[in-house]
DNA sequence: AAGATAGCCAACCGCACGCTT
DNA sequence: TAAGCGTGCGGTTGGCTATCT
C-alpha cells in the first residue's frame, strides 16, 4: 500500500510564490510559529500544500538565511564535506549556518561539479584522476572525467547502500548518525577508505585545488573566470539575478519591519529550521 | 534582431524515517 | 506490532535569464 499524498492537491496553487503569498506565510509563522505544516496553509489563508509552505520557508523566507554567492572558502569546505558525507546535502548544509541544503545542492550541481571535472578531480572519490589515464591518446580529459563519473556514480550507489546498511546497524546498536561517527566508520569500512586518506591525511583539498587551478589555467578552459568562482559576492557587484532577488527580498522586507522586530524578540529568532517542532 | 543553447535555481515529487495510536 | 501520519531529504524538473550563433 503506497503512502497517501501529503494533500489532495485539488484547488491548490503551484509554481512560483507571489510576494503576497510570501507575506501571508511569513506573517503567519512569525506570529504563530510552526506547529503543524499541514495546517499552516489553511490557517494562513494560502492555497498551497503544507509541504510547499515548509519548503518556501526553509529555502527562502527564513530570517536567518545567508544570501549571496558562495565564497571560495565555503566552496572548498563543501568539497571536503562532500568527500566525507556524499550527497547528504542536509548534513553538509548543517555546517553552513544560513545556507540551505537546496542551495548547496544546486551550487554543487551547477558549479562545483563542473569545476572538479575541469580540474580532473574524481567527483566521487575526490581524488585526482591519474595522469596516465588523463593522457590516454586521442581521448580528451573531459571525456575521461565524464566516463569516470558515470562509472563511479554506479559505484556510489552501491557505496551509499552499504553506508546505509552500516548506519542502520549503527542505529540498532544505539549509535548516533553524526559526522564524527562517520569518520570513525571510515576506519573500519572499505567503502569509505578512499576518502579516509583525504580526510585524515595531510592532504589539504582546498589548497590542492587552488594549486591545480594555478597550474592548469593554461591547459584548461574555464567556463567562468577563476575570480568569479573565488568570490562572487565580495568586492563585486552582484549579478543581475542576485540583484533581482535581493531587490525583491528588500522590498518585501520593507513591509515586515514590525514583524522582524517581533521576530527578534521571539523564540524563533535565529533558530535553525530543524529545531522547529517536527510534529503536531 | 531573432532563434538556439546553456546556466541557474526555485519548486515539485516520491520515498524514507520516526513518532503516535 | 502494525498502520497511519507528518516531516525530512535527495533527485529531478521547469521556467527564467544570459550568452552564443
Amino acid at each position: 500500500m503506497g503512502r497517501q499524498p501529503c494533500c489532495d492537491k485539488i484547488g491548490l496553487k503551484r509554481g512560483p510564490w507571489t510576494i503576497e503569498e510570501d507575506q501571508k506565510l511569513m506573517n503567519f509563522i512569525l506570529h504563530n510559529g510552526i506547529h503543524c505544516w499541514r495546517m499552516v496553509p489553511k490557517l494562513a489563508g494560502l492555497l498551497r500544500c503544507g509541504k510547499s509552505c515548509r519548503l518556501r520557508w526553509i529555502n527562502y523566507l527564513r530570517p536567518d538565511l545567508k544570501r549571496g554567492g558562495f565564497t571560495e572558502m565555503e566552496e572548498n569546505q563543501i568539497i571536503q564535506l562532500h568527500s566525507r558525507l556524499g550527497n547528504r546535502w542536509s548534513k553538509i548544509a548543517s555546517h553552513f549556518p544560513g545556507r540551505t541544503d537546496n542551495e548547496i545542492k544546486n551550487h554543487w550541481n551547477t558549479r562545483i561539479k563542473k569545476r572538479l571535472k575541469q580540474l580532473g578531480v574524481d567527483l566521487v572519490t575526490h581524488k585526482p584522476i591519474e595522469q596516465t589515464e588523463m593522457s590516454t591518446s586521442g581521448v580528451n580529459n573531459i571525456t575521461i572525467a565524464e566516463e569516470r563519473e558515470e562509472s563511479m556514480e554506479i559505484k556510489s550507489q552501491d557505496d551509499q547502500a552499504k553506508s546505509d546498511l552500516i548506519k542502520t546497524d549503527d542505529k540498532k546498536r544505539g549509535g548516533k548518525d553524526d559526522d564524527e561517527e562517520l569518520v570513525s566508520m571510515d576506519e573500519t569500512s572499505d567503502l569509505l577508505s578512499n576518502n579516509y586518506e583525504m580526510l585524515c591525511g595531510t592532504m589539504d583539498l582546498g589548497s590542492w585545488i587552488k594549486q591545480l587551478e594555478n597550474n592548469n589555467t593554461s591547459s584548461y578552459s574555464f567556463s567562468l573566470p577563476v575570480d568569479e568562482y573565488n568570490n562572487p559576492s565580495i568586492g563585486e557587484s552582484p549579478s543581475l539575478q542576485d540583484m533581482d532577488s535581493i531587490l525583491s527580498w528588500d522590498s518585501f522586507n520593507n513591509h515586515l519591519v514590525d514583524d522582524i522586530f517581533f521576530m527578534e524578540n521571539s523564540q524563533y529568532c535565529n533558530i535553525p529550521a530543524d529545531s522547529v517542532p517536527k510534529y503536531c
